[in-house]
RNA sequence: GCUCGAGUGGCGGAAUGGUAGACGCAAGGGACUUAAAAUCCCUCGCCCUCAAAAGCGUACCGGUUCGAGUCCGGUCUCGAGCACCA
């Protein structure tokens, strides 16, 4: 019998469906648990793309290792089905969002099953079910009580062409993360959620995670703690005072002037009458600034004199403050202490204004200021010290002054929730005419989405929801008049607690029972795009860290181990995309090699956390390879196959085999244990007989990457049911200890000959062997020999003078 | 500018500090075939050579070591992220 990819893959396909083969009994604990989670896909038009199935190939190998291995494994999949595509898609053509979201999670489900993942479909959920969003809105009002959901009328990012307004995370370059249209900032009314209270935490916590690197120093970038000093400023001749932030508490005495953001409150209240117009024009003008204008702006440094001045706390000098937008409003005090010397943007500052330089530490600072550490000069007693020293000396002394104290600072600012969107869960809120905020009622929801004639939102901003009938957006309750809220939640809400929900998708009592909660959380491996460093993955620990302090989950972090795969790139080296042609169809590969092959290309393409180029040949020399793998069990090769042990011709060959695959699984190292397999099946042919517990060995272990093929295979062996539940093979240390080893042996460190030595040769038995060697002794004489290392097993050197 | 990662044949890539290039792709030669496909066998870093041996070779410069693709310092290039965060 030939391989057949279309035969064999919908005759499995049909098989696993119909035995329910991949479901998982979450409330068997007899077994140890494991969880494998993909980040889930959100359902767009243009259906499964070739890289969605590389992650997806890659825990799916691993879920199909462990529950040959023992484990009850949960293995889900669902949709991230809110977001804007869906609804624009609506409003073109004026259809419900629902419509074409089922219409597309239709088709990626029929797309994602022909590819042979054991996914239990019982669990698979929705962000958009409202069985699934009655949750997410029950969190948020669970947020609201722990006062870490409040309103506040803000400048926010609004994107005039969405209709909406984006988080900072979604603002990239002062443009939209989706669709890279203008951003701009003005005031609304917007629903934050306090994720600052939770800065700490997230940062520290970040310990002891399995995840990449790169991903936790950018996480630990976004939130962006710094230590520095909060200093206060006295000013001359008035009662107020501000207080800067600064991490170079060391310059103080350098320090000249100061800045103030023109959003500081103080900047209205201490300006001068002289000033004042002055002051007033800038702070309009800086207010217009959009983000993008900002950043274009970068390198110019202007602002304004307040025309009051400040004393400085550490040797009393009296110097100007001035308002500059370079000073950001929202981080630190929203001042700064300005040192022209040792800060690049003071000097910039300094240089354009004329203002006074005083050098505090040693180096050259006539071009530009100098940032590194030097020892203190014109720092009373500070002078001579290092910055660290300094930094301490300051302090204390500031602190005995009663003028300064220790501080922890973040870049992370509060998250802004609300989007002015239709397709998105209601925020389950109500207010009355003066503004005060109340919760939907618990037994009230979920709170659904109402029906509209026009999913359109106002180009000022007014959210689709705010044309929702009057019967539904006017409450009356406990006899106060009620207005909904109108704003939705963003995309990220139904993502950030999905991995609870899998656990029991369909109670309705609660998120999950705790029993189940506390028996599969954390999440044993995550496996998505690195896309998601800080949007979704910062969220969802947020999320997570706060079901625990209200006792939902019982461990601190959602995701233990966290794995990237790299992207598929067009056969050119080019991302993929349609104005490229370089796109690949994942249905298109299924029908001519099969989804064994496009898995087995994927994994063997390289390591799964690099980019890697389509290639057509490669897919080819894959579906090679599997035929190869094939031919092992099919009617030419049968009669090698046999049972007694005097066939174990393979001994070495196999054992290794699954000692390396079991390892390189293990690793995620899926390239170099496929090469494995394919020096095995290279070995096999070789061979005169096949012992026929190894082939069934290695059809198990190949059946994880090629579950199709493999279950064939396995069939043509000779078994009736499916090799899923299969023992994992073991392998014998024995066998693939050798009593000899090949030796290389180097004179001064260049490799000369190859030793057959045994394993546990001394010196003088491998250097009798080496003086016996021309190729060696064509270096050696004629010259003292010097030194001998010798590593049993390993090498043998020579050293010669 | 800052942070992180990466640079190995024609290509994708392998190598606990110990024989660089496993495995695969592409290419070339051969066997089988009327022929093709499939399959099987051989060659395949550079240089020199009929051939072998020697020599050179993991972006570049230097260091540590008996021995460096691997460790350390510096330079260059590419990729990702952040970007007035005081």
């Amino acid at each position: 019998m030939s391989y057949n990819h279309s035969a064999i893959e919908s005759k499995w396909a049909k098989y696993w469906d119909e035995h329910d083969t991949f479901k998982c009994d979450v409330h068997d604990f007899s077994k140890p648990k494991y969880y494998a989670l993909d980040m889930f896909p959100y359902p767009s038009g243009q259906g499964l793309h070739v890289g969605h199935p590389e992650g997806y190939t890659a825990t799916d190998i691993l879920c199909r290792m462990r529950r040959m291995q023992g484990y009850n494994v949960l293995h889900p999949m669902g949709w991230d089905a809110f977001g804007l595509p869906a609804e624009q898609f609506a409003i073109q053509n004026n259809q419900h969002p629902e419509i074409f979201t089922r219409k597309n999670i239709a088709h990626f489900k029929e797309q994602i099953k022909a590819l042979g993942f054991s996914y239990d479909w019982s669990k698979e959920t929705a962000t958009i079910d409202s069985g699934y969003y009655k949750w997410t809105q029950w969190i948020f009002i669970q947020m609201f009580k722990h006062d870490l959901a409040y309103v506040d009328n803000i400048p926010v990012n609004y994107c005039p062409e969405l209709g909406t307004v984006l988080a900072n995370e979604e603002v990239i370059d002062g443009k939209s993360e989706r669709g890279g249209f203008p951003v701009i900032r003005m005031p609304m009314r917007q629903w934050i959620l306090k994720i600052t209270k939770y800065a700490d935490r997230l940062e520290k916590e970040l310990e002891g995670l399995d995840w990449p690197k790169s991903t936790l120093e950018m996480q630990r970038n976004w939130i962006g703690r710094s230590t520095g000093v909060q200093i206060r400023f006295n000013i001359k001749g008035a009662e107020e005072h501000f207080d800067v932030f600064t991490t170079r508490v060391d310059t103080l005495f350098g320090c000249t002037y100061c800045c103030l953001a023109p959003e500081h409150p103080l900047v209205k209240k201490l300006v001068s009458d002289a000033q004042k117009e002055a002051v007033e024009a800038y702070v309009t003008e800086a207010s217009k600034k959009s983000d993008l204008m900002r950043t274009s702006l970068e390198k110019d440094k202007n602002g304004v004199y307040l025309g009051v001045n400040a004393i400085n706390p550490i040797n009393g000098k009296e110097i100007p403050v001035y308002v500059a937008d370079y000073v950001l409003g929202s981080y630190g005090t929203g001042a700064v202490m300005a040192v022209p010397t040792h800060d690049e943007r003071d000097y910039a500052f300094a240089k354009k204004h004329g203002l006074e330089m005083i050098q505090v530490l040693e180096g050259d600072v006539s071009e530009t200021a100098m940032t590194g550490d030097a020892p203190h000069m014109n720092s009373d007693f500070a002078n001579g010290m290092m910055i660290a020293e300094a930094k301490v000396a300051i302090t204390k002394k500031l602190e005995e002054l009663g003028a300064g104290k220790e501080v922890v600072n973040y870049k992370l600012r509060d998250w802004i929730f609300s989007r002015q969107r239709y397709w998105g869960e209601p925020i389950p809120m109500m207010h009355d005419k003066d503004g005060n905020e109340f919760p939907v009622p618990e037994e009230e929801l979920p709170l659904v989405l109402p029906e509209l004639a026009d999913y359109q939102p106002t180009r000022d901003g007014k959210p689709p929801l705010s044309k929702a009938d009057a019967s539904w957006l006017n409450v009356e309750s406990d006899g106060k008049a009620l207005e909904r809220e109108t704003n939705t939640m963003p995309q990220w809400a139904g993502s950030s607690w999905y991995y609870i929900r899998y656990i029991d998708p369909n109670n309705e009592e609660a998120i999950a029972a705790p029993e189940l909660i506390e028996h599969w959380l954390p999440v044993d491996i995550y496996v998505g795009g690195q896309e998601h460093a800080v949007l979704h993955l910062l969220y969802a620990r947020f999320w997570h860290k706060f079901l625990y302090d209200i006792g939902v989950v019982k461990c601190k972090e959602p995701f233990q181990k966290l794995y990237h795969q790299g992207m598929i790139l067009g056969s050119n080296g080019e991302k993929m995309s349609k104005s490229r042609g370089n796109v690949v169809n994942p249905d298109d590969i299924v029908a001519s090699n099969g989804a064994d092959s496009l898995r087995l290309f994927e994994m063997f393409a390289g390591p799964l956390s690099e980019m890697k180029p389509w290639s057509t040949e490669s897919l080819n020399g894959a579906t090679r390879f599997i035929e190869r793998a094939f031919r092992l069990v099919s009617e030419e090769n049968y009669t090698k196959l046999l049972s007694d042990e005097n066939s174990k011709e393979l001994d070495y060959s196999y054992n290794f085999l699954v000692k390396k695959v079991t390892e390189d699984f293990e690793a995620l190292a899926f390239n170099t244990a496929i090469s494995q397999m394919m020096v095995f099946v290279n070995d096999c042919y070789k061979a005169k007989s096949l012992y026929r517990p190894y082939i069934e060995g290695f059809v198990k272990m190949f059946s994880c990457i090629c579950p199709f093929a493999g279950e064939e295979m396995w069939e043509l062996l000779g078994h009736k049911e499916s090799l899923a539940y299969e023992a994992w093979p073991t392998f014998d240390e024995k066998a693939i200890t050798l009593d000899t080893v090949k030796l290389a042996c180097s004179v001064n460190g260049k490799m000369r000959d190859v030793l057959e030595v045994s394993k546990t040769a001394t010196q003088d038995e491998v250097m009798a062997l080496a003086k016996a060697s021309s190729k060696v002794m064509a270096f050696v004489e004629g010259h003292e020999i010097k030194k001998i290392i010798y590593v049993p097993g390993r090498i043998l050197n020579i050293v010669v003078a």
